[in-house]
RNA sequence: UGGGGCGUCGUCAAGCGGUAAGACACAGGAAUUUGGAUCCUGCAUUCGGAGGUUCGAAUCCUCCCGCCCCAGCCA
């Protein structure tokens, strides 16, 4: 026998699976469910739980349904539905037809609430908040039972008739379940069934004024939509008796089993969906699709790619280990997609001025340029020469400084499929002392960067010719925060935003092929990283392109740690 | 200090009593018309700690330590 087929990830939760199919436990089916609550956009840690869900169903021939959990109405809205529909659908997975919400099963969750009140398991508590919270005790002293806990079962049902007719103000009755008040396990402590909100449902409108709760309505849900395996994220192992208690009190027969993983943290970014809508409300970004939040809309915008994505959830595992993944696996994963799919581009961020003395005014010619060196049927794009170029300005350096090896004066450099230049002198703004211009000689004879004479360069730049330079506005994009977990120790995650999470540049100058990139287009910048194009801002004459992520840098490595040097020595 | 869960390389993560996979990160090198990609090389004598069982323990037992979750009419 040969060892796992590779190509299927295997972790405790397929393990558990791959066991109850062995042993037929739902006549060898497999159905999950992915469940979120229509409150907020989704993010990267719903793709974990998206690509789990739907990958065990695709990879034991199973079925995942998409379900809105929508049993709470204040927060949930449409909006929100129809974000995570595009994003899971963007991400690549398909329910066909089963797009359920829990709110379609209210009347039947109604029905099984009836049913655990004439069978005694069940009470309508008159109790308010406060006192509700002041009866069920501590996490080490046990509750109190509730005066209520013990009417008859005529008179609960009546009650409960009653709260569903509208006829009880909000927080002044709840139908609880019976089970212990003294139970070590809170959640046991005769937890809250139904609560009163006399609140517009997105979807049943004013139909209800009562709602069921998470526990209640959740595996009941699951059970209805025959989920064999529901799988949830790991601060719900507490639920987990409640979620078999509904299921064996009403005695449903063919029981989902829940089983608990850990969710997503990614390092430099907070994936709560509460700091999201801090960020969003507070206006530190700019909506729930900014191409710096970690939102699946965002990344999106941003120019990452679903395969990219879903390989990073692959590669993360699953385990019950509260663990915090490096935000550079993520990273890693788009360049790795992005590397074979995005074409070469050439454009300078923040111009400096080249000007090529031997070559004649008024004279250009065009390469014909690869669009990606190893993969020759992505075709090729011609790019213009001519006698005044622009150059990027960290190419240069007066003095350069050790290990710099691109143009200085007196160097010689390659111009990516030009010619071979080499400086002969820099003119520099009176005022500021600055850098303006580089004045250059070249090679005629080193045409699309090959020298006959053998002779090698040291670095090869990339340049775009001035008069045909087609500008754009590129927006940088950075880590959100400075710190790699910015909910350490109960501090206030705003405290450590980035500032320079985005830079605008204003002023860039790309090869005129780019004239025609379509929103969401992607490129790669040669030699600067991978870049798309804005799908909301980029209209028009007006392009603008945002960066997805950088390509590795030795150099700016190199410097960085030169740096890290001088501090140290201060 | 009640209950539930988790501790294997800097970060993830395999391992399921037979002698520590892999990935990212990091470091070095080769090659290079992207200081990219690629390719080599290195990177846990030890698995939170201490005892014990065993010919043999990351895997079994005992005790201890650390971290996370639970006292919403949120999910």
């Amino acid at each position: 026998m040969t060892s796992a087929d590779s190509s299927s990830p295997s972790d405790f939760i397929r393990d558990i699976i791959e066991k109850d199919l062995r042993s037929s436990k739902h006549q060898g089916r497999v159905a999950t469910r992915f469940p979120p609550e229509p409150n907020g956009y989704p993010h990267i840690g719903h793709a974990k739980s998206v690509c789990l869900n739907f990958g065990i169903a695709a990879q034991y021939g199973g079925v995942c349904n998409l379900r809105m959990d929508d049993t709470d109405p204040s927060g949930e809205s449409t909006e929100y539905v129809e974000s995570i529909i595009r994003d899971v659908k963007w991400l690549g997975f398909d329910w066909q037809d089963r797009l359920y919400y829990a709110s379609d099963y209210y009347e039947k969750l109604y029905q099984y609430a009836i049913e655990l009140i004439g069978a005694g398991k069940a009470y309508v508590c008159d109790l308010n908040p406060d006192e509700i919270r002041e009866y069920r005790g501590t996490l080490t002293e046990p509750g109190k039972e509730s005066p209520y806990r013990n009417r008859s079962a005529e008179e609960n049902m009546a009650l409960f008739e009653r709260m569903r007719a509208g006829e009880f103000p909000e927080g002044s009755r709840v139908l609880r379940a019976k089970i212990d008040m003294a139970s070590p396990n809170v959640t046991l402590r005769d937890p809250i069934m139904y609560r009163i909100k006399k609140v517009n449902h997105y979807r049943t409108g004013d139909k209800w004024c009562i709602y069921p709760m998470y526990d209640f309505a959740h595996c009941l849900s699951d059970s209805l939509e025959g989920i064999t395996h529901s799988l949830c994220t790991l601060e719900f192992e507490n639920n987990r008796p409640l979620y078999d208690w509904f299921l064996k009190e009403l005695k449903i027969h063919p029981r989902p089993q829940q089983i608990e993983f850990a969710r997503l943290n990614l390092s430099y970014t907070v994936l709560s969906k509460r700091r999201l809508i801090e960020l969003v409300e507070k206006g530190v970004v700019g909506g729930w699709d900014d191409p710096q939040m970690p939102t699946l809309s965002g990344m999106r915008r941003r120019g990452y790619t679903p395969e990219a994505i879903r390989n990073f959830c692959e590669r993360i595992g699953v385990s019950k280990n509260d663990s915090l993944i490096d935000i550079a696996l993520l990273e890693d994963c788009v360049r790795e997609d992005l590397n074979e799919k995005a074409p070469r581009v050439m454009a300078v961020l923040r111009p400096l001025r080249v000007v090529i003395d031997n070559y004649p005014e008024g004279r250009s010619e065009e390469f014909d340029c690869p669009c990606h060196p190893k993969n020759p049927e992505m075709g090729s794009r011609k790019v213009p020469f001519s006698r005044v170029l622009y150059i990027e300005r960290d190419d240069f350096h007066e003095n350069p400084p050790k290990k710099f090896f691109r143009l200085a004066p007196g160097r010689e450099v390659r111009l990516r499929y030009g010619y071979f230049i080499r400086c002969i002198g820099v003119i520099k703004d009176p005022a500021t002392g600055e850098v303006s211009e580089v004045h250059c000689t070249y090679d005629p004879e080193t045409k699309s960067g090959f020298a006959p004479d053998g002779r090698k360069v040291e670095a090869t730049l990339h340049w775009v010719a001035a008069a045909h330079a087609v500008s754009a506005e590129v927006r940088l994009y950075d880590r959100l925060y400075r710190v790699a977990d910015p909910l350490a120790e109960g501090s206030d995650h705003t405290e450590h935003l980035n500032p320079k999470s985005l830079e605008t540049l204003h002023s860039c100058r790309l090869e005129p092929s780019l004239a025609q990139a379509a929103p969401g287009d992607r490129f790669q910048f040669e030699r600067i990283g991978y870049f798309c194009v804005d799908t909301a801002d980029s209209k028009g004459q007006r392009l603008v392109f945002n960066r997805t992520v950088t390509l590795r840098d030795a150099w700016a490595r190199l410097r960085s740690r030169g740096e890290k040097i001088v501090d140290f020595e201060k």
